[in-house]
DNA sequence: AGAGACATGTAAGTTGTTACATGATTTG
DNA sequence: CAAATCATGTAACAACTTACATGTCTCT
């Protein structure tokens, strides 16, 4: 099975919650808004665009507010949201836990499940992965010449230690927080 | 330019921590180890080895200390550890930084100049990145309307902020330790 | 009217992925 | 001795980047 591909649901996503964007819009949303978390220049936009055209996911705006010529304007469509939604909805495990930030980014409702049950799953993974990473160092680097004769790893080991224990923490707290 | 290669340079960096590695080993130090910030499969890793065998960079290791005829072990040459020096010194940028970790994995010294200096580039960079998520944060969600408007949003740029307070917050105390 | 940004599109090249293959070695 | 793992290699394909290209609009 092919790699499942992200950008046309980040496109989505952005359709979904900013109608009658253009692809220039959309270039712009990855630069400045979702940069952090996903990039993609025009050249892969435009095509994307056409693509998810002829799939039936967006559809041409008809409403023509602006009247310059060259923009093409889009809309999500029926079946691009239940798409978008199907993809918000996919279950979330190790391998592609790197795209629940940008998930997140797409949930617009604070009491929305959906957004529970990343918050969970993540709180379930990152606890799960922390405990690894000490497992690891206590392995590694027990002893002092150990961590001499390694430096630079024993450094990104416990800079991963406390970036999880962060993780974990702030989860748990908007998790308690929605309640 | 064409973008720079980050491959080659892992390759060396493991070399030259652990000399008379076979392709196989490479490939589950990548798994194993540094599987956190670099990842290759041995279709990316037996080219590679090959074009570097070519470009002098490493050389197949002569003292055969196993008997299995079908492996192929490596070590690393003169050529290949200038090489190596060269890409740990050079400049981070905002760009780059993503490769500082992959980096500082590879300096085993405590007391290299170049960690140190990775490091205080870092704090720079990274100290510059948390006031900008600030001041987004600042105008995107200083009401609560927004925020019940773009819930997820406002999350995931909490979540980037704390992220950055701990992470330049980490950067300094290490600072400050390795004196 | 020229400069610079806006808006879209295409082409060439590289990288990385999955899948296909083959033989050797170990293990039950 | 069959099965699984080890070790290497190649081929086809998908994805993404840089660069090339063209025309429009806005501002001074």
């Amino acid at each position: 099975m092919p790699k499942p591909r992200i950008l046309p649901n980040v496109i989505l996503g952005l359709l979904d919650n900013h109608p009658n964007m253009s692809g220039r819009d959309i270039e712009n949303e990855f630069q400045t808004e979702i940069g952090e978390f996903w990039q993609a220049s025009h050249s892969q936009i435009y095509p994307e665009l056409k693509r998810m055209l002829t799939d039936g996911w967006i559809e041409i705006a008809t409403e023509r507010v602006d009247e310059d010529a060259k923009v093409i304007r889009y809309d999500i469509t029926i079946a691009g949201h239940d798409h978008l939604l199907a993809w918000l909805h996919e279950p979330i495990t190790a391998e592609n836990d790197a795209l629940s930030s940008l998930k997140l980014y797409f949930i617009h409702d604070r009491h929305s499940p959906t957004l529970a049950k990343i918050l969970r799953t993540q709180v379930e993974l990152h606890t799960k992965k922390l405990s690894h990473l000490r497992q690891r160092q206590q392995q590694l680097f027990s002893k002092d010449a150990q961590i001499d004769r390694q430096y630079g790893h024993f450094l990104i080991l416990t800079r991963a230690i406390e970036r999880e224990e962060n993780n974990v923490d702030w989860l748990q707290r908007t998790l308690a927080g929605s309640k």
